[in-house]
DNA sequence: CAAATTTGACCTCG
DNA sequence: CGAGGTCAAATTTG
């Protein structure tokens, strides 16, 4: 039984089959950014970072798009309410509740199974629980920019009981940082997202060179096929006007 | 010493 | 009220 992966769901729009392609897209430029990853040889340095530069480019564009789709849901379903899962928690402000946290809402969310949880970002976790059905904890990361530029993406990862091998992966929301330095932030769309989102991170203005994202790799080669990455895409969205509570 | 992780409390949703 | 998700203090690690 799959208690997991409600998000299967056949398109129902064609946006929904564009999110879906581009989401499939997306996660083929992933795995073909880990394959330059790992045969990066040092006498290839030169033309390897082209390819690489290439395949970012790729999902960087992926990324645009899904952004740009998610917004446009947004739109015209009036996005105007205290955007979601936004930092903005502080209007409780009298007790600094540590919750006001909406569920993600027309964030893009896809599920990945796969051997390794690389996937050339760097992650930070946040947090980790168990859950009931499953003999394995659930781990929460988040982008390591996520103050130095404001990346909003997520990821959980949680072992399959099937394969403890298998890392069963859910990407929310989509990288508007840049794995290194070389994007600058045109990202258009995301002016959607933060359409009042305060000037907030004033401070930390020294966000590290290279976070270094080799942590924990010891684990698992990433030497699986690209077919091992079965793909539950996800179909959702538009929910803003179906808010509880938010009427006018 | 700073950044990342751990871990328990806290919060929301169903 | 339970389950899932997030925060933040404490701790670990480079």
């Amino acid at each position: 039984m799959d208690t997991l992966s409600p998000w299967l769901e056949t398109p129902r729009s064609n946006k929904e089959r564009v999110v879906q392609q581009l989401m499939h897209g997306r996660q083929s430029a992933t795995q073909l950014q880990i394959l330059f990853h790992n045969h990066k040889h040092p006498s290839e340095e030169s033309g390897a970072s082209s390819a690489e530069e290439l395949v970012r480019n790729i999902l960087t564009s992926f990324d645009h798009a899904l952004s740009a789709l998610s917004c446009i849901d947004q739109d015209q379903t009036t996005c105007n309410d205290d955007s979601p899962w936004c930092e903005n928690r502080k209007r409780l402000g009298s007790k600094a509740k540590r919750g006001c946290y909406k569920r993600k809402r027309g964030a893009q969310i896809w599920t990945i199974v796969s051997a390794t949880m690389e996937d050339g970002h760097a992650w930070r976790k946040y947090g980790q629980k168990k859950i009931l059905n499953s003999k394995h904890p659930r781990s929460y990361f988040r982008c390591t920019r996520k103050y130095g530029q404001g990346c909003r993406a997520m990821k959980q990862v949680q072992r399959m009981e099937d394969d403890p091998q298998m890392y069963e992966t859910t990407y929310i929301g989509t990288h508007t940082c840049m794995d290194s330095f070389r994007a600058p932030q045109i990202i258009p769309d995301s002016e959607c997202w933060e359409s009042h989102m305060g000037p907030q991170i004033p401070s930390k203005p020294s966000l590290k060179r290279e976070p270094r994202e080799g942590t924990r790799t010891g684990n698992d080669v990433m030497d699986l096929d690209p077919m091992v990455w079965k793909e539950i895409l996800g179909a959702h969205g538009l929910d803003c006007s179906s808010q509880p509570g938010m009427g006018v």
